[in-house]
DNA sequence: TGTAATTGTCTCTTACAAGAGACGCCTGTA
DNA sequence: TACAGGCGTCTCTTGTAAGAGACAATTACA
C-alpha cells in the first residue's frame, strides 16, 4: 500500500493516523470516527462525551453534530443534549439493501433457517477487513446466545471467519490479521500457520467448525455463500450448544450448505 | 451580525441551495449531497457522472468517494466504476432500528397489518420537514399500490401529513410547505389555508382520510402515532382503492386507530 | 453559599483541504 | 489510424474550515 515514507520530511507526525487522531483532522474524518463511535457504543452520547470518545475538539464536534443532525444523519435523543444514528442512516440502508439482492434474500434465509431449527442463525460478511455480523435471528433456545448485529469479531474467533479468508493468499490474510486477533477470549494463543491451515481445510471441505472458540458452551456451524466460482461473498453459520450430538450437527451442516449454496449466485 | 432572531435572520433556512452547490463547498457538505443524491437515483452510478450530479468538481469527487469507500460507507457495485451504499451505513441503520422502540415495533405492527387486511400499510414519519415512507408492505392486491421506502413527498398530498403537522402552528407548517407543495399531481392546487384547515380536522377527529390526491385511484388512510400526548411521533396509514365501500373503509379505519394507538407511548 | 464541572456559542488564526487543470490510459467509432 | 470522450491520478494554489480558547449559562455537589 502507499504508506507514507513520501511524508517523511514531517517532522513529528507520521504513524499516529490510525490510533488518536492528531491535530487539525480533516471533518469528514472527524464524521466517519463518529459515526464509528456511535456504533460501538450503541447508545445515545453528550456531545461533550462524543469529542472525548472520538478524542476531537469541543468547538469542531459541536459544529460537526449539527450538520449531522440538520442532515438527519444523527438525531438529539429525548432528553435533548444527546446524539445517536437518524433516519436518514435508516433510509440509505434499508437502500443497501435493496440494491443488495444477496443481503435481502441472506435475511430472509436466516430468519427461515433460525426459526426452522430453532437454533441462532446469522449471516456474516468481510467489512473493512473483519468479520461482521451482518444478520442476526436469535433461535428459541432458553439461553439467547446472541451477538449484536453490526459487531465486528476477529476473524481467527470463528469458523465464517476461516470460510470468508478462502479466497485470499497469505499476504492478504497477514494484512487483515493483527496479532491481537489471534489471541482467542479465553487467552489462548492461535498460530498463524495453524489459522491458514485451517482456511485451506474449510476451503476445500466447503463448511466450517469450530468449538469453544468465541466462548466454552458454544459451536459455530458455517457454509459459504458465493457471489462467484470460488468467491466467497459471505457465510451463514449457526450457533449451537457445544455438546450437540454429532449426528444433529451433522444434519445441521447439511441443511446449512444447502440453503448457503441457494443463496449463491449460480454462474 | 450573526446574532440571535435565529429564526428571522436565516432567510432559507434547511434547503439552502439545493441546486448549484457554489464554489469551494465544504467536504461534508459535498458527502452529505452524495449520499442524498444516491438516495434518490436508488441505483449505483459512476463517479464522474455522481460529480456531475452533486455538481461538484470531478477531483474532489474522487477524493471523497474513495474516502467514503474506504470507510465502508459506500461500495464499489459489480462492474467495478460505480458506488452505490455500503454496509457500514445498512449497520448504522440497523442501530438506529434498535435504538428506536417506535419504528421497531412500528415496522412489526404494519407488516401484521397488510397482511391481516391484505392492503399496502405504511409507517410515515416527518423527515425533516417532509413527509416520508419509512416503512411499508406492499399487501396482496394484484397491482402493487406501491411507493419505495424512504421516498420523500410534500406533505399536503398526504392523509399522514395533515396528521403529522397536528402539533405546529401555523408559522411552522407554512415553514414546511413550499408554494409548489400545493400544487396536487393532477396540477390541482391547494390553498394553504384549507390545507391548514384539514390539519385541524384531523387533529380533532384523530384520523384523516384522503381520497385522489396523490393518484386517481387510492384513498389513503391515516392514524397517528404519538410518542406523547398530542405529540404526533408518526402515522401508519393504508392505501386502499378508490372505490372501497364506506362500511370496509371505517372498518379499516377502526382497525388502523387501534393498531396506531397501540404503538403510542402511553403517557 | 461557593467552587467546580459541563454545556452551548462565538471569535480569530492558520494549516490544509477543495478545486482547477493537466496527464496518461483506456474504449469506442468513423 | 485518428479522434473523441471518459476514467483515474497527480500537482499546486488559495480560500476556508478546524481548532484553541474565551464566554455566559446551567447544573452538581459540599
Amino acid at each position: 500500500m502507499q504508506d507514507g515514507n513520501a511524508l517523511a520530511a514531517r517532522p513529528d507526525v507520521g504513524l499516529d493516523e490510525d490510533k488518536t487522531s492528531g491535530s487539525r483532522e480533516k471533518g469528514l474524518n472527524r464524521v466517519l470516527q463518529i459515526l464509528e463511535f456511535l456504533h460501538t457504543t450503541q447508545r445515545a452520547i453528550g456531545v461533550g462525551d462524543l469529542a472525548k470518545g472520538v478524542n476531537a475538539p469541543r468547538s469542531t464536534t459541536y459544529t460537526l453534530v449539527r450538520s449531522l443532525v440538520d442532515a438527519g444523519l444523527l438525531e438529539m435523543a429525548g432528553d435533548g443534549n444527546r446524539v445517536y444514528f437518524g433516519k436518514k442512516l435508516y433510509l440509505y440502508g434499508m437502500d443497501y439493501v435493496r440494491g443488495n439482492d444477496l443481503l435481502r434474500r441472506g435475511r430472509q434465509e436466516v430468519d427461515h433457517l433460525s426459526r426452522e431449527t430453532g437454533e441462532t442463525s446469522e449471516l456474516c460478511m468481510l467489512q473493512g477487513g473483519r468479520y461482521t455480523i451482518v444478520h442476526s435471528s436469535p433461535g428459541t433456545r432458553p439461553f439467547r446466545i446472541s451477538s449484536a448485529t453490526g459487531l465486528q469479531i476477529p476473524l481467527p474467533w470463528t469458523a465464517s471467519g476461516r470460510l470468508l479468508l478462502a479466497g485470499f493468499d497469505r499476504a492478504a490474510i497477514e494484512d487483515m490479521v493483527s496479532e491481537d486477533d489471534l489471541v482467542l477470549p479465553d487467552g489462548r494463543r492461535l498460530r498463524l500457520d495453524d489459522f491458514i491451515a485451517d482456511i485451506a481445510v474449510a476451503k476445500s471441505a466447503g463448511y466450517c467448525v469450530t468449538s469453544g472458540l468465541v466462548d466454552a458452551y458454544t459451536k459455530c456451524l458455517a457454509a459459504p455463500v458465493f457471489s462467484a466460482p470460488g468467491r466467497v461473498e459471505a457465510t451463514m453459520c449457526l450457533v449451537v450448544p457445544i455438546d450437540t450430538s454429532s449426528e444433529k450437527t451433522d444434519d445441521l451442516i447439511a441443511l446449512l450448505r444447502e440453503r448457503a449454496a441457494r443463496l449463491s449466485i449460480a454462474a
